[in-house]
DNA sequence: CATTATGTTTAATAATTCTTAACTCAACCC
DNA sequence: GGGTTGAGTTAAGAATTATTAAACATAATG
C-alpha cells in the first residue's frame, strides 16, 4: 500500500514509517495540513493516516477542505478517544477512527481494510501481486517503488496474464485476447514481446514473476 | 467461506448463521470453548468468529491453547471496545477484533480479508525436508544455502518425491505425474532426468536424498 | 510533407530443455 | 562366476523458447 502519514510530532511519524516499511508498505510524510492537501493532490494513495490534532489546520480541518474531491480513504488518530469525538471526526468525513494510544497491528489492519474497501469501490480496480501493482484504470504499472513503462501489447500481455494469477495461460489464449487471433500466426509474437516484458519487469529482481510452461504457455505468481 | 461462529447466546450466534448463509457462506455453531476447540481440530474452516466472553473458558483462553497451532484466522467480538481491551485480544494471538455493536457488512469485509490473507500465506507452501527447501509457489529449491536451479521436469520429479518423502514412488507413478502417461514410453526418460536432478541436488553432498528402490522407484528422504 | 520517435512484426540466430538411443555399470539370482 | 536384468551416464538431435536485429507501421513534431 502507498501510505500517506500526516502527523507533526517526528517522534510518531517516523515510527510509524518505520512500521510501515518492516510491513513491505510505502509511505511518505507530511507534518502540517497544507503539505497533506497537496500531496494528496498530486501523488495516488492507497490510504491516509491523519493526525486530528496539527499545526494550524487541523485534521478536520483538512477533511473539510477535501470534501467532494476524489480522495484516498482516510483513518483519524486522535488523542480523544472520546465517543463525541469519534462521531465529529466520521461527520467529517473520515472513513475510520483510532484513538491513541493504539496498536499497530490494530492500525494496519484496519488501513487495509479501508483500501481494499475502496478499491472495490472506486472502479479503478487495481490487481496486486506481491510487490506488483497494475492499475488497469490508468494502465500504470509499478513494482516495488519502480514505476515500468510498458507498450500496448506488452500491457496487455500482462493483463491477460495478471487475470489469471497462478494459472497457466496458453498460448492461443494470449493470442486471442491480446492480438485477437483465433489462429496460430507461425511466427513468435508472443515470445518476443513476451520477452521484452519480462526485461522490464523481472530484470533486476531476484524474484521472476513470469515461468514458462514449456509447450503450453505462461504464468505469472 | 466455511466460517466457525463461537457464541453463548444463541440469539446472536442464530442471527450470524442466517446472515452469513444469506451472504453464501457455510457456518457451523459452538456455544463453549471446549467445543470450539475440538472443531477447530477436526474441521477445516476459512475463518473464526470468536466471542469473547463465553462461559468456563473464555476467548482468550480458547486462544492461548490454540497458540502455535495450525489454525484458520480468528476475529475477537466483544462487548468491550476498549484499547486495552482490544489489545489484550491481538495480543493473545487474534488475527482481528470487532466491538458489540458491529455492523455486519464489516464483519464480513474482516472475515474475508482474514480468510483471504492467511490463504495468500498458507499458499506458499514449502516442503522442508533435512536441509532441503522446496517452494512450490516460487518453484524455487534451495539446499543449505545453496539454490537449486531445476527444469521444468526435474522441478516435478523433486515435488512428486517430495509430496511422498520417505516412500518409495514408483515409476508409472512418476511416469503419470510427471509425464501424464498412462503408458510405459519404453525408453529411458525417468532414468536420464532423474540422472540429472541428483547431479544438481546430491552432487557435491555428504547426504545422498533420493535412493534407487531397484525394480520398484525411487524415495527421496 | 519530411523527419523523428515509438511501437509492432518478422526473420534469423542462439540458448535451453526434452527425448531417444547407445553404451557402461551395478545388483541380483542361480 | 556368469548370465540377466535394471539403472546410470553420455551424447546427439529434436523441439521449444529467448534474444537480437532489422523491416515495417503509425503517430507526433517541426
Amino acid at each position: 500500500m502507498r501510505v500517506l502519514v500526516v502527523e507533526d510530532d517526528p517522534s510518531v511519524s517516523h515510527w510509524l514509517g518505520s512500521k510501515l516499511h518492516a510491513c513491505g508498505h510505502n509511505y511518505r510524510l507530511a507534518d502540517n495540513g497544507e503539505g497533506a492537501l497537496d500531496m494528496i493532490e498530486s501523488e495516488a494513495f492507497d490510504v491516509v493516516i491523519l493526525d486530528r490534532v496539527l499545526p494550524k489546520m487541523d485534521g478536520i480541518e483538512v477533511l473539510s477542505r477535501l470534501h467532494g474531491r476524489p480522495r484516498p480513504p482516510i483513518l483519524i488518530l486522535s488523542a480523544n478517544d472520546q465517543t463525541s469525538d469519534r462521531v465529529e471526526g466520521l461527520r467529517a468525513g473520515a472513513d475510520d477512527y483510532l484513538g491513541k494510544p493504539f496498536d499497530f497491528t490494530e492500525l494496519l489492519l484496519r488501513l487495509e481494510l479501508l483500501a481494499r474497501r475502496h478499491q472495490y469501490s472506486a472502479q479503478d480496480e487495481v490487481l496486486q501481486i506481491e510487490d506488483l501493482q497494475i492499475d488497469l484504470a490508468r494502465r500504470a504499472v509499478t513494482r516495488g517503488q519502480q514505476r515500468i513503462d510498458l507498450t500496448d501489447k506488452e500491457f496487455k500481455l500482462l493483463q491477460v496474464l495478471a487475470e489469471h494469477q497462478g494459472q497457466t495461460v496458453t498460448r492461443s489464449m494470449l493470442l486471442e485476447r491480446v492480438w485477437g487471433y483465433h489462429f496460430d500466426p507461425q511466427t513468435n509474437l508472443i515470445d518476443v514481446h513476451l520477452s521484452k516484458l519480462r526485461n522490464k519487469l523481472d530484470k533486476g529482481f531476484q524474484r521472476q514473476m513470469i515461468r514458462t510452461i514449456r509447450a503450453i504457455g505462461y504464468v505469472l505468481g
